[in-house]
DNA sequence: TAGATTGTTAATCGATTAACAATC
DNA sequence: TAGATTGTTAATCGATTAACAATC
């Protein structure tokens, strides 16, 4: 009751403001100053009313008559994102997936900064991917704590993320970013953002499945 | 108007059924005969209503008094994803994210079965990834229609990824998994389904920046 | 038959769209 | 000031949950 703003901020809404990020991220590499809701809302296929709604939930960005400063909500959007500031995290698991988030430059430049890559396997360790170090895994629990780590990425197989998320909840992790086809089952003030790949391709293979119905 | 499902089943409804799938491949694997709505409720943490109006809209699976026999479902909703039955792919893009779908033998499991893997890079063409041929970008068109493509995963920058949407449309392809942070403007009988990790990972930095206003 | 659990209708809840007064 | 476009309320639409008759 202390502060104004209680209410929650629903889940479909949230889901979207990566995609406006993205648009206004372009608008401002092309120095387009401002934008109307009504603008935004051609280029995104979405409708103008939504973007309105979904903006008032953080408040006011635009102005009457004018519509939005594209930087200033750029910035805005970013903040609410948590991208205007760094968050250190690690990856567990150095197959393919693991690092290909170490290579992807993209993160680094929204401020994820990748401190280390670990892995079972006594061969990798020591190397190098991306200019990130490789580690063996039993050091995981100390590193966390030595590095201020605030995310976890787990690409692993199922057992083995099940396994290493509760050794990194229990050092103090609080947020993973989970690439295995598990659900994993933490105390709820862990976050868990799942990217379940055969989930994903299983919706498009539904898709090519009942096209031709329309 | 001929036939009596004209009804069009809702997006979120889609989006649940891997999921359901998961669950009961497990059951299968684990010899469960039968399960309850109720019982399956509490595994996957969603309501048993949920779970029936969203089997109901595809038949009636279940038994009163007796519940879902799990093997049989578990094939009704294989056969509804389009998983009962093989799907040619291939992969654009030898990037670490390509050369990962091409090893995870998850999707090959389920009937994805990928014919190539392209790259413009003519140092990796000729090349193998966990048995894919790399072949050069030049190529794809005609290897789509000689090989019965149905799926192109892209996983190339941006401004690549649109190129070779284009190329591949053109080809006659009607199915896009897009992997760049990218939306794909293309004819609307073309199915894209997207992985933009970058999304996925700003939801979760949203949710630490919140996380302590409960 | 009695008990269990579905399939389905009705009630509730939440999200989207439309409309427009406020205001730049 | 007149025109434009927001912020916000109200109306609509759709999704979820509850309830229960049907039925195995």
């Amino acid at each position: 009751m202390e502060e104004k703003e209680e209410k929650k901020i629903s889940a479909v809404v949230i889901r979207r403001l990566p995609r406006y990020y993205r648009y206004l991220g372009e608008l401002v590499e092309n120095d387009v100053q401002r934008i109307s809701s009504k603008e935004l809302s051609e280029k995104m296929k979405v409708t103008a009313s939504q973007i309105r709604q979904d903006l008032n939930n953080f408040g006011g960005f635009g102005q009457q008559g004018y519509g939005y400063n594209v930087k200033y909500l750029y910035d805005k959007i970013g903040k609410i994102l948590g991208v205007d500031e760094p968050h250190n995290m690690i990856v567990v698991g150095a197959g393919n997936i693991g690092r290909a988030i170490c290579n992807y430059s993209d993160f680094s430049k929204r401020g994820f900064v990748i401190k280390g890559l670990f892995d079972n396997n006594p061969e990798v360790a020591g190397k190098e991917v991306a200019g990130v170090k490789v580690y063996n895994s039993e050091g995981i629990a100390q590193f966390i704590k030595d590095n201020n780590i605030e995310i976890v990425a787990l690409t692993l197989p199922k057992v083995a993320a099940k396994e290493v998320a509760n050794i990194v909840v229990e050092a103090g992790i609080k947020a993973i970013w989970n690439f295995a086809p598990v659900d994993l089952n933490l105390p709820k003030d862990v976050i868990v953002e799942n990217v379940h790949l055969s989930e994903s391709l299983m919706r498009l293979s539904y898709a090519i499945a009942n096209q031709e119905k329309h």
